[in-house]
DNA sequence: GTCTATATTACGATAGAC
DNA sequence: GTCTATCGTAATATAGAC
C-alpha cells in the first residue's frame, strides 16, 4: 500500500485509506498521466486497492480533483491574508507575496501543479480557473499600486507584468522536484524564492 | 465546414480537407478540451465531417498531435539557426533568441501551446518532451556563456535563470489571444517581445 | 473496507457502400 | 471523400457478497 513509515517516533499511518491519504496517491498519478489520461483502474493500481474500493472513500474521480484544487487554492489565498501582504508599501507587499507564493507552491507542489494544469472542461475545473483568476487579479492590483507609487517601471503594462511574473513563478512546477537540494537536484524553497525575486525585480543583467 | 473565406482577392479554400486544414481545426479542439479529453467524435463535430472521414486524411488522433508538435518545434529550432543567434556577444544572442522565441510562439500560438502542454504518455509525447529539453539546453548554454562574459548576473544559477526565462516566455500561451491589439485585447507580437526582454533582462523595478 | 462481477456508456478504429 | 454501421476495448460507476 506504499505507506509512509513513522519518522521520529510518530505512529505509522494506518493500513487503510482516508480520503486524504488516497488523495495523495491520486494526485501523483494525475500529474504523471494527466487528469483526463488517468482512469480509475490506474488509480486502483497505484493505491493497491480495487476500483470499487476507491468509490467507498470518494464519490468519484472528480471529487479527488476538487479536493486537490481546494488545497492548492487555500494555500495560495492564505498568502494574501498574511500581515506583510496587507501592510506597508505596495512594492514590498508585492515582493512578499511573490516570495511566499513561491514557497507555498513548492510546499504544496503536487496540488498546485494540478491546479495550474486545469483548463475548464468540467464544473470543478471552471471553478478552479475562476478562483485562479481572482488570485491573479489581487496580485495585479498590488503591482498596479506599486507602479503608481513609482516603485515599478511604468513602461511595461501592469497586467502584462503580472502575467510575466506569474509565468515565472508558476513555471517552477515544471522542473522543481523536492528530492533534497544540492548538486544534481533542485535548490531549497528559500533559494528558489530568492532567485525569483531577484530575477523578477532586478532583472538578469548585472 | 467553417472555411476561412477569401480575403483581398485570394481564392477561397476548397471545400474539402487536407491534412493541414484538418490539423488546424483539431489543434483548436485539443487546446480547448486537452488532448486526452478530446475524442474523435469531438473532432468530427468541430470539422463538420464524420469520424471515419477523419481517418481518410490522417492515421489517427496521435498523427494530428505529431504534426502539430513538429510544426512548433520547427519554428523554435529555426530561431537557433538565425545568424543573429549564432554571431556576436552571447548576451546579445540570448536577447535575440528571447525576442524571436516570443515572436515564433505568438505566430504559431496553437501549435506551441500544444507542445508545451504535452507530458509524455505516448511515444509522440516523449519525443516532444525530449526535443523541448534539447531546445532549452541550447539556450541554457547561451546564458551560461553570457554569465562567463560577465554580462549576466552570476548570483543566480544559469540553469535556474534559464528556467525562469522560459517560464516567462512560455506562459504567454496562457493568456495571449491574437484577436487584434488595443484596449481590451492583447498587445502585438513586437510589444510583448519587448516587454519580455525588458522584464527579464532589466527587471521590474524602476 | 475490500472484493468480484457486471451494467452501461464512450472510445478509437475499420468495413464497405456510394 | 464522405457516409452509416459496427467491432473490440476500455471507461465510469454500481450491486452485492464477505
Amino acid at each position: 500500500m506504499d505507506n509512509v513509515d513513522s519518522i521520529g517516533g510518530m505512529p505509522a499511518k494506518r493500513d487503510t485509506y482516508t480520503p486524504d491519504s488516497l488523495l495523495k496517491v491520486a494526485v501523483e498519478v494525475f500529474i504523471e498521466r494527466g487528469y483526463d489520461g488517468t482512469s480509475m483502474e490506474h488509480l486502483s493500481q497505484a493505491a493497491g486497492i480495487s476500483k470499487s474500493s476507491i468509490y467507498h472513500h470518494v464519490r468519484g474521480k472528480e471529487e479527488l480533483l476538487r479536493r486537490a484544487i481546494s488545497r492548492a487554492l487555500n494555500g495560495l489565498f492564505g498568502v494574501l491574508d498574511e500581515p506583510r501582504a496587507r501592510e506597508g508599501r505596495a512594492v514590498d507587499r508585492l515582493e512578499h507575496v511573490t516570495r511566499r507564493t513561491v514557497e507555498v507552491l513548492m510546499a504544496e507542489l503536487p496540488y498546485v501543479t494540478l491546479l495550474l494544469r486545469v483548463r475548464g472542461n468540467t464544473d470543478t475545473e471552471r471553478w478552479a480557473v475562476a478562483r485562479r483568476r481572482e488570485f491573479d487579479q489581487r496580485v495585479s492590483e498590488l503591482l498596479k499600486q506599486a507602479a503608481a507609487d513609482g516603485d515599478i517601471r511604468s513602461d511595461v503594462d501592469a497586467r502584462l507584468a503580472t502575467r510575466l511574473l506569474f509565468g515565472m513563478i508558476n513555471s517552477i512546477v515544471e522542473w522543481y522536484r523536492p528530492g533534497r537540494a544540492g548538486r544534481g537536484g533542485s535548490a531549497t524553497s528559500d533559494e528558489v524564492a530568492e532567485a525569483v525575486v531577484r530575477t523578477a525585480f532586478a532583472g538578469l543583467r548585472s
